[in-house]
DNA sequence: TCATTAAATACATACTAGTGGTATGTATAG
DNA sequence: CTATACATACCACTAGTATGTATTTAATGA
């Protein structure tokens, strides 16, 4: 093949393949040789040319795959016209958090933790970076500010209400539970945030109901 | 090296050996090739006559490990005269965590999430088994049946307590935070917990402090 | 405005060191 | 004598590199 026109194009197709391998095999899974394979008449060489190792196409992979939905939440953050506590809410809201699900639905993570351990690892770690750079954290100390919150330790109570909801109320690295067990695990969810001063508000429910929707009707 | 008479010394050796740098390297950076280097004079042949593969080595090497700990914590299980209430304190206690903690400081896990990955995912597996067969849900339950716990959804709280006890408390895969973080973390948890019925009781604030202490000791 | 050329880009090809794993050989203990 | 505990030699495959080649873009001059 002689060189593209419009080499976007290419990294595109890299990235989309990427995605899909490293969701379906995990990362050590999935050779350079597997994307190459998917990528009909091109090389490694093309491959390498727009990236410097496989750790970059992951990356690169991921990044652009979540960054509609990041945008998404920090757009709220703006906003003048609603306290914290509504920000908080909405976070957590159905319309915020079914259109991620629905991306990582049709990726198709391998439930296993082990096979999918790159994944959790970044999960967990964008658990912490959600809580302190990102919007949850934000979130709670505009409501502390605005007298709309009331939670004395807003870093901690974002932190374990992050990571609970990334690595326990998504189903991405485990069998899919039952809806009535999913909707349990919300519940307990919402009772300890509210001790910490958290009011999630009862739409997560109806977000978890959501996600196990989508989740099933994808086929898991 | 001509037949040794005690090969279990040998596997000993192998599991050692595998375990300091599993911790240290991680699981993909860590060849076999790395383990046998430090087995003097040891060849490839004798690694792969005594386990059938990395993974094997990897498996055997932690659950040798972590052998002691586990026979520690299933051995409350059958005292009579304490209440569920009782050893639900009990299993946070210092007594109970700190060896742990120790052993995981002697092998020095890399305090990175991508690079601990596999590490992580164990931890995060066996968060969901410590509830469902481990100590956890099983002392829970029989503090609901001798009236000592009173909790609504006893499979989820001890999901939840267990996934932020092993993965937001223990220091493992992340930079160590300062001591007063970790307090606050722990203070948290004990909130959280109470808010579904789990009095963790504040023994977890001193086993918190204790492990802190351990970890900054051994040069985090 | 357009042809000519130079340089930068987009790939393909061929190769390397290192990996997990195997097949097979050999010496020793039971 | 046999089974075990190793050592040796090898394999297919991996991430990554070095280099070659064709094509697009930019610069130039008229």
């Amino acid at each position: 093949m002689g060189r593209n026109k419009y080499p976007e194009e290419t990294v595109a197709k890299i990235l989309d393949a990427a995605l899909e391998l490293f969701c379906a095999q995990g990362y050590e899974g999935t050779s350079i040789q597997d994307i190459v394979d998917r990528l009909d008449g091109m090389t490694k060489g093309a491959v390498y040319h727009h990236f410097k190792s496989k750790e970059e196409i992951f990356n690169a992979a991921f990044d652009r795959a979540m960054a509609p939905i990041v945008e998404h939440r920090r757009s709220m953050l703006g906003v003048g016209n609603m306290t914290g506590a509504q920000k908080l809410k909405r976070l957590y809201a159905p319309e915020s958090v079914v259109p991620q699900i629905e991306l990582w639905a049709r990726m198709r993570p391998a439930a296993d933790p082990v096979k999918s351990s790159r994944l959790l690892a970044m999960q967990y770690q964008g658990s912490f970076d959600e809580s302190a750079d990102g919007c949850l954290l934000p979130v709670i100390e505009e409501g502390i500010a605005d007298g709309s919150i009331a939670c004395e330790c807003p870093r901690e109570a974002a932190e374990a209400v992050s990571l609970l909801a990334n690595l326990w109320l998504l189903p991405l690295f485990r069998p899919l539970e039952p809806k009535e067990r999913m909707l349990a695990r919300a519940q307990c969810l919402v009772q300890m945030a509210a001790a910490v001063g958290l009011d999630l508000g009862n739409e997560v429910l109806q977000t978890t109901a959501q996600i196990w929707d989508v989740w099933d009707r994808a086929g898991w």
